[in-house]
DNA sequence: GTTATAGGCAACTGTTTGGTTGCATGTCAA
DNA sequence: TTGACATGCAACCAAACAGTTGCCTATAAC
């Protein structure tokens, strides 16, 4: 699994509003999507073509209607596989650091 | 804390990979970042400008060198903050799909 | 059938971004 | 002190991006 399509579409604050906005109420059309929003209806269909390609929205249609569906899985494999491997290097990197500075200091 | 700066920061795959060169040898100079790279000194210089302004890297000069240090704890944020909630979602989301799936069957 | 509704497609625009090059500055070493 | 080395600053460029507008298609409702 390609993870960058997920970084990007996790880049702009208006695609992360817009996860908000399933994550609170899931499987909304587009237009519902759009009420309240500033931006033309356009310009958030061009943010959720973004959001199914990095599969972060599955989508059904429903006559003239589409839905849009939350899918949390590649956030959940971004957790796992990519930030756990710096998690797990959180105490080392301070301890790094730490014996920088204090070394920085002996110099000093 | 502002994320904003940090999910920019990591939609670029260069900048993820500058990341995981700290992660395997940490408080490298700007000089030690660059070998191996096809871009120029410039450019890494640049990147590594953004992942200092979200927090990702600390760094420490050591005369005319400049040290760079992992900071993953604006990731662990992410991780704990942000994508926690998503993940917490991630069963009711499927759940919520396969209904809505089913109702459109009932439907055909 | 006609009309209103939900959404897609394509062209265009201003801004941001990733990158380059050239030059300037500060620090170490001979 | 002179030269080499490590980095920063500024201007510039092409490509990507976020957004708009206008028009087209398909479905639902009357």
């Amino acid at each position: 699994m390609d993870m960058d399509p997920v970084f990007r579409a996790l880049a702009d604050p208006s695609r992360r509003a817009l996860l908000d906005r399933l994550h609170t109420e899931n499987g909304q059309t587009l237009g519902e999507l759009c009420e309240g929003l500033t931006m033309s209806r356009q310009a958030v269909s061009k943010h959720l073509v973004l959001l199914e390609e990095a599969n972060l929205v599955a989508v059904v249609w429903r006559g003239r209607e589409k839905l849009h569906y939350l899918n949390p899985v590649p956030i959940a494999e971004i957790a796992d596989r990519w930030i756990g491997k710096f998690e797990r290097a959180r105490v080392k990197a301070l301890v790094d650091l730490k014996r920088e500075l204090e070394s920085d200091d002996e110099k000093a």
